[in-house]
DNA sequence: TGTACATCAGTGAACGCGCGTTCACTGATGTAC
DNA sequence: TGTACATCAGTGAACGCGCGTTCACTGATGTAC
């Protein structure tokens, strides 16, 4: 039956947030639309009425997760000048790098969780990624700490946060004392460079 | 037909070789175990006379990835002492942040290419993986420059390394000036590092 | 404002394809004598 | 060393399942008058 477009829309919504989280937590292969529609509580068939095919629907869910992470960043640039670059930083790194993070992908980074899947998939997929990466460097460039190049330090911070995050993902399980001690030093190193060392002791 | 004990061998072995290339190419789901096959020269009947799944083959084509990897590392922790860590050092960097390994992720390391694979399938994998980190941040802690803990500045600069290779892989055909920004940035920063300022200006 | 009808979001069965896996078969290899 | 036969790696057709996608249908919504 027909629905309201204001319904139409919000359901339409639902189905970003939904692959938004999918996508990160088990990659855009290992997701189905059947399964995806049923988290967003509708059934398969619908979803064509919003999307041409999965692959465009990857490429919304990655500017939806993008949005998200490029927003947090921006929030707390906003607050660099009022709180202090190296507070804002030590509490950003300190939330990237928490356990809780790494055992939630589906709400984290896109750039950690999305980072293979785009460099494995179509074109358009890739566009969205390096738009997101360009924004969020932007922003991250306003809270790193360090007297070099801003936007330099930016993407030599973000790379180590992304790969101590990988890593700690595909360890955890297996080697938990290895997965933590991954996030803990890359914590403490990051820390450490701000100058804060309160974080870095009473966690690490 | 039946075939030698050895003729079998190295079929299995040119199965595994294709597997540790093409997974991480194009990922786990992304590649049939009949293009698999095909591409060590077989068909794909003769796939389960070698292994038990497809899952049990990705174990086993981790750990050749990995034992690549490992024994690379290895090797250039075996010439710290007479070349110099620091020369030692700046070399691996080079190599790892070069636009060919980039392009190349068949040949490249196995962290970059099969973290997000292992985060997301069977414990097997996940333990293989960890495995691999293991030794690799052994060997990689001989060859790391600072004065700090070896082995946490060795979990630092590999994020940092994996970082960047995925960040620049994932931007790599959108954006490419941004792709390769990433890769300059970490290579500097590492090499600056290392007090090494020649390599990172012929190049940078 | 009320009425008649076209529109279109959602449903769920169905389609076609490709996947991982199985299996009957082949014939050279390995082995028992 | 030679012979007879069991073994088993590789082949390619086939199976069954799940996937992305399509489609006829439903009925409330939106619109023309």
């Amino acid at each position: 039956m027909r629905i309201s477009k204001e319904a139409a829309a919000a359901n339409r919504n639902r189905v970003l947030d939904a692959a938004a989280r999918l996508f990160r937590e088990k990659g855009i292969d290992g997701i189905t639309v059947a399964d995806l529609m049923k988290t967003a509580g509708m059934t398969h068939g619908g979803f064509y009425n919003h999307f041409e095919s999965k692959e465009e629907l990857a490429a919304a869910a990655f500017r939806t997760a993008f949005a998200a992470a490029v927003a947090r960043v921006e929030r707390n640039a906003a607050q660099a000048d009022s709180r202090g670059r190296d507070e804002v930083f030590a509490h950003y790194v300190d939330r990237y790098l928490a356990r809780e993070t790494r055992d939630r992908p589906g709400m984290s980074c896109p750039m950690a969780t999305l980072g293979t899947d785009a460099a494995r998939h179509g074109p358009e997929l890739r566009a969205e990624f390096a738009d997101g990466v360009r924004r969020y460097i932007d922003g991250f460039s306003k809270i790193v700490p360090g007297d070099g190049e801003p936007r330099a330090q930016a993407i030599a911070v973000l790379s180590m946060l992304i790969g101590a995050l990988t890593l700690s993902r595909a360890c955890a399980g297996a080697d938990d004392a290895l997965a933590d001690e991954v996030l803990a030093a890359v914590r403490r190193r990051l820390l450490d460079e701000c100058g804060d060392q309160s974080l870095a002791i009473d966690r690490g």
